[in-house]
DNA sequence: TTGTCATTCAATCAATAACTTGACTGATTG
DNA sequence: CAATCAGTCAAGTTATTGATTGAATGACAA
């Protein structure tokens, strides 16, 4: 009776206790962007191997990641469960409730609401009549696992030197990995710097993904 | 750079440990019914009170609750941010993926399925057009501190000697704390078995309120 | 003021969690 | 069939966390 209550908020806990990690969300993070090996999760969050191996078994445990080897390789990618909406949640949360992250968030992404993120509802409209041109700065590994539709990549890195492939007279949208991922914002802030009409998207990949939109792969809308 | 995201993703695993708790989800579940003490709470989770104070001093850090003195009392209600739609999102991610979950609500509440829970929306057209009466089944002090406009109250313990008040010819729908609160399955077994038309609302009352809608109070839509 | 009630604080202890190290397993490559 | 590579496992260390106890506070009532 009352025992089973208390074992549904148990295990409820158990799966706010496995988000109730830094290094975990971010491992987590990663894994949304697409299929990677344990060798570069743990790289790319600066985690030692078998910290990072461990910490995505518990990520795995409860469904929030998936696995497959490939070779010798275990690859790590996003579970299928409404993961990226309970993330969503939280940010939500925190974003409403604490000062500590929006002061973060608005120190470091250098007044973020000047940027006037575009919704994906927007997005889709501005895609169909021509009116925006929409712009992938994620690295091109990362692209390649899939990414918006009709997307152009140019890696942030690579950015000054491609410039010549962005129109001047149409506004581009850029994207990357979701709402903290600080690609977006430095490459609105460059390219404003330099003259273009560019505006962020609200979301990232996972997000779009998330909400089942379409999703290319390489060869689909990235011909040179 | 590296650091503010990180620092970020400190803030967002803050919360989360906050909710990794199965006794830091009961007390909130219960706060989210309404203001209760400290005694109270503890009472209702069976925690000691010096357990539970603590607890709530948890909670109440990260802002899922909120607190204020009344003479010698301390009463703690839910806080102002969007808290029931994480605990939402957790729980409909807990339904996705867990087959404990879904195990134990489904052996609990006897075939949780053929209850046909009414969604918030048709609940609303139904009362509009009067072809449902609304039966509000938490205890007597639960309901005082807000209800479902126009809701009946009678707690489920008083069910069997108030049977009269219920009308055998119109559909009942029957609510009480949130998805995962006995009485209404019970109280929808019980009125079943007699032969009343009745039904389950999908939500409690926490969420409706959550969505905005309007909350009565004793005095409203109770006469008798 | 003194006493009482409701709650919080402080100290303590046991249990759990995160990270490290080094050994182990499984798949590929020479 | 070694040798190597990618990842996992097991054990140990340190730090956190949850619960208990008893003392301390703050508000009110006699």
């Amino acid at each position: 009776m009352t025992n089973a209550k208390s074992e549904i908020f148990q295990q409820f806990a158990e799966l706010a206790r496995v988000l109730g990690q830094g290094n975990r969300l971010e491992l987590l993070e990663h894994a949304a962007q697409g299929e990677r090996s344990v060798e570069r999760l743990a790289q790319l969050t600066g985690l030692s191997l078998a910290n990072a191996s461990q910490h995505l078994q518990v990520l795995r445990r409860v469904g929030f990641v998936r696995s497959r080897r490939d070779g010798k390789r275990m690859l790590y990618r996003l579970g299928d469960g409404p993961v990226i909406e309970l993330l969503g949640a939280l940010r939500r949360y925190a974003e409403h409730s604490r000062a500590e992250v929006r002061g973060i968030v608005s120190d470091y992404f250098n007044r973020l609401d000047s940027l006037e993120p575009v919704s994906r509802e927007a997005l889709v409209k501005r895609l169909d009549d021509g009116s925006a041109v929409l712009l992938d700065v994620r690295p091109e590994d990362e692209f390649a696992l899939g990414h918006l539709p009709g997307a152009l990549n140019i890696p942030f890195a690579d950015l000054e030197r491609r410039l010549a492939e962005l129109p001047k007279d149409t506004q581009i949208v850029a994207y990357c990995r979701g709402p903290y991922c600080v690609l977006s914002f430095e490459a609105v802030a460059a390219l404003r710097a330099k003259g273009y009409d560019i505006r962020r998207l609200e979301d990232g990949f996972p997000e779009w993904k998330a909400a089942g939109l379409p999703v290319g792969t390489v060869g689909a809308g990235n011909s040179p």
